[in-house]
DNA sequence: CCCCAATTAAGTATTTCCCTTATTTTAAGT
DNA sequence: ACTTAAAATAAGGGAAATACTTAATTGGGG
């Protein structure tokens, strides 16, 4: 019986590419596709796959969001963060999401089968390129001292957080979220007081420093 | 009689460190220091310096914006664009504006002040370490085509759109311009129009891609 | 089992936003 | 110099969003 993955990368191009590379590969298959984080979640849901090739920097709910959701419905399925950033700040809350592993975006495509086939073992994968990041983390764990938005926030501010600093409104928040607009009105109102900002533009910028948000308008 | 100039950056210890440099130079005299443009476009009024040294990411009105305004009043006045982008898009804009010289951050002291004296004698100063980026641009001119937020906006827009995107409220920026708040709204209005952009966060986005304001909260 | 934090939601007063209209300046073209 | 266009200024008014308060419900952790 095969591996069944699913791709979760907003750019078409990469997933078509992974794909048809995946094709070779008999042990293997791709049963699904997102574009966002939200989506992933639901496919995740829906067809249970094995693991998860999973992008960070998505639209709508971002992948380590979507990692946090996806592992506490379904602690088994394994995350494979496959992204651009090799800072610490992402690579730490990746993990932390519940992650078993974590590869570049310019390594080899056999790295990426290998990783998939060590996770589907129980095992974490860390790639080589970035095994030091981590180590330095344990390192010099009091230097990391300062709270960044993952700790701070609740895990439905930091989604309204992301949402609103893509630039949607009070009532779309509402909608794609299932809950009323007044709601998010609070979580709103509850993360700012939190981060003391009080306007939507620093707001963002805050955002996109924590990799909440891309910084493409 | 001695040359005097304006320190204009946001860092009051690069302002420290050049001040203090600058009185060995015999020939030059700090007769102000200003830690953002709309301050430096005041003191430029006041007094009547030789050359001004201009930071470009400065908050409340960037460097290049005071660079237009200072130069519409007194064209006699040489600026020296002092950056640490090394960008097409502000080097290009910096000179479309008026300055007589652009220089990278990371570069000699002694390069400034022969920059300085260089253009006291009417010449323009183009840093060794940019050059090859002016030229670049006057080589294949269509392939820049791209508008950006200094062609499309007006003056007063792209000010309007700085203050907006470093969270000032519509009140704030009013009283900061000495307009009414009305005027406020219709310059936000038509330049988000102009856009296409209707929301504060992706607004902010794309004026920190433009290099209008800072990234940093 | 109780408590605290998170999530949900509504009411209301205030503020902002959106659109239209209009006058005055400034810039540009011929 | 004269005409036109664009930019900058501002007000009015209804629609919409926001700030602030209050409160019910839920879900773990001690």
């Amino acid at each position: 019986m095969s591996i069944k993955i699913i791709l979760a990368d907003d750019h078409a191009m990469l997933r078509h590419g992974l794909s048809k590379s995946f094709q070779n590969e008999k042990d293997i298959e791709v049963v699904g596709q997102a574009k966002d984080g939200r989506t992933t979640v639901e496919l995740a849901r829906e067809l249970s796959p094995n693991v998860i090739i999973m992008d960070i920097g998505m639209p709508d709910l971002n992948g380590i969001e979507a990692t946090r959701q996806i592992i506490k419905e379904c602690p088994k399925v394994k995350i494979i963060a496959l992204s651009m950033h090799s800072s610490k700040n992402f690579i730490i809350e990746m993990f932390k999401a519940g992650a078993a592993g974590y590869l570049l975006k310019d390594c080899e495509f056999d790295e990426l089968v290998n990783a998939i086939r060590l996770v589907m073992t129980n095992k974490t994968y860390i790639s080589p390129a970035i095994s030091d990041v981590v180590v330095d983390n344990y390192m010099r764990q009091p230097a990391n001292a300062k709270e960044s938005a993952f700790s701070i926030l609740s895990q439905r501010e930091r989604e309204v957080l992301q949402l609103l600093t893509e630039g949607k409104a009070t009532k779309q928040i509402g909608k794609r979220l299932h809950i009323s607009a007044k709601t998010v009105e609070v979580h709103r109102l509850n993360l700012m007081n939190k981060l003391k900002i009080d306007n939507i533009a620093q707001l963002t910028k805050y955002a996109v420093q924590e990799g909440l948000t891309r910084p493409e308008p």
